[in-house]
DNA sequence: ATCCACACCAAGCAAGTGCTTGGTAGGGTA
DNA sequence: TACCCTACCAAGCACTTGCTTGGTGTGGAT
């Protein structure tokens, strides 16, 4: 009842999370055991239902969590008063930035979000695609509008690949390596926005 | 022992195979159970053991037949006497043609080479990465030696953005729908030569 | 007519799965 | 002291998993 055994529990809840974030991401949801994500912890697999209704609602906490802070900040890029090409940078910084502090849960995101949007329950999964979806539509749609972007660009194929290749980099970037996000943000604008053929 | 025989098996073989390739894009590996493959092909989950030795020898059996065929198209354009950038375009539009022709098989090397890679019957699968590196490594950086390519370039990362947008392309692309693969292997080219910014 | 290989079925086993149950040690509260 | 709450354990239940076993019907060859 009282603030401090609250905030005990808050943070084995969210130390728990974390490792079973981690197996999620590494092994898939599906093929990452109640009893990995135990052992990991250190404790029985029957302990883990004393902080979680199930392994579902592990997962459900861990993408909900992530995804409200991540559109968040996607939100405030298309709220703020920069330019149609500054507020396309500022996403696609923002997005490498997601990789680096969140791995797990992006890549849980990227291998999952198929399977579990099957589940009513992970509905807003979808939900949360077609509204990144229009983020990214609005972004090159004013590009274009204002000259920044090339008219003849196909906006859809544009988009997916955008999408593709800045998130499918949680399947190879390291926080901690030689490359900072920061850098590998740099490099693919630099690709997406000037090309790699000379001249 | 009759040809007709043999031939009768190995369609029946096939055509079982080519259902598994089916369950396991679409629902993963481990996530597709001998009873969904049997359910799916009209049989009981037992009589499978009749033409597979097991689930594994069935993965295995789909992605080393596909990799064979594709890495002998990948040396085919090695092999020619085109110049730097005709090279690197057919290589985009080989890998494009894949995904339109064996999307299942795509689809399973992308999803599952991670988790069936720490299997010494999968240790292929690492080094046919490997192989796959180094042919566009080399397509990258002859293209830079040729002048066809900026100099400037992060050959690393450059290689990583391509091979990520192609392969990942698997996710949304559906053969028969209204994009060739032929427009979106010329959209994508586009892109990554010439960049979407305007001049 | 007999044989036989092939493709299949019906039943089930051992291991592993998510989750439940009844209980306990320990620290704070009244 | 008596009480309660939190975090955990030990055991196990119902179900699913990959795979095995012994058997059956059928079509072609002899």
């Amino acid at each position: 009842m009282t603030t401090r055994e609250d905030e005990a529990g808050r943070n084995r809840r969210a130390e728990l999370l974390g490792i079973a974030a981690g197996l999620f991401a590494e092994k898939g949801f599906k093929n990452t055991t109640v009893r990995d994500i135990a052992d990991a912890s250190g404790i029985q697999s029957g302990s883990l239902y004393h902080h979680f209704d199930s392994k579902e609602s592990m997962v459900d906490e861990i993408l909900s969590t992530f995804q409200e802070e991540l559109f968040g900040s996607y939100d405030q890029i298309l709220d703020s008063v920069d330019d149609a090409r500054t507020k396309l940078e500022r996403a696609v910084q923002v997005s490498f930035e997601a990789i680096d502090r969140h791995r797990h849960e992006v890549a849980i995101f990227q291998n999952e979000a198929d399977y579990l949007g099957a589940f009513e329950r992970f509905a807003y999964l979808a939900e949360r695609n077609a509204q990144s979806r229009a983020v990214w539509i609005t972004l090159l749609d004013d590009g274009v509008r204002s000259g920044a972007l090339r008219a003849d660009l196909d906006i859809e194929l544009t988009y997916r690949f955008i999408r593709d290749t800045v998130w499918v980099a949680v399947k190879w970037y390291r926080p901690g390596g030689t490359l900072t996000h920061e850098h590998v943000a740099d490099q693919y604008l630099h690709i997406l926005l000037d090309g790699i053929s000379h001249g």
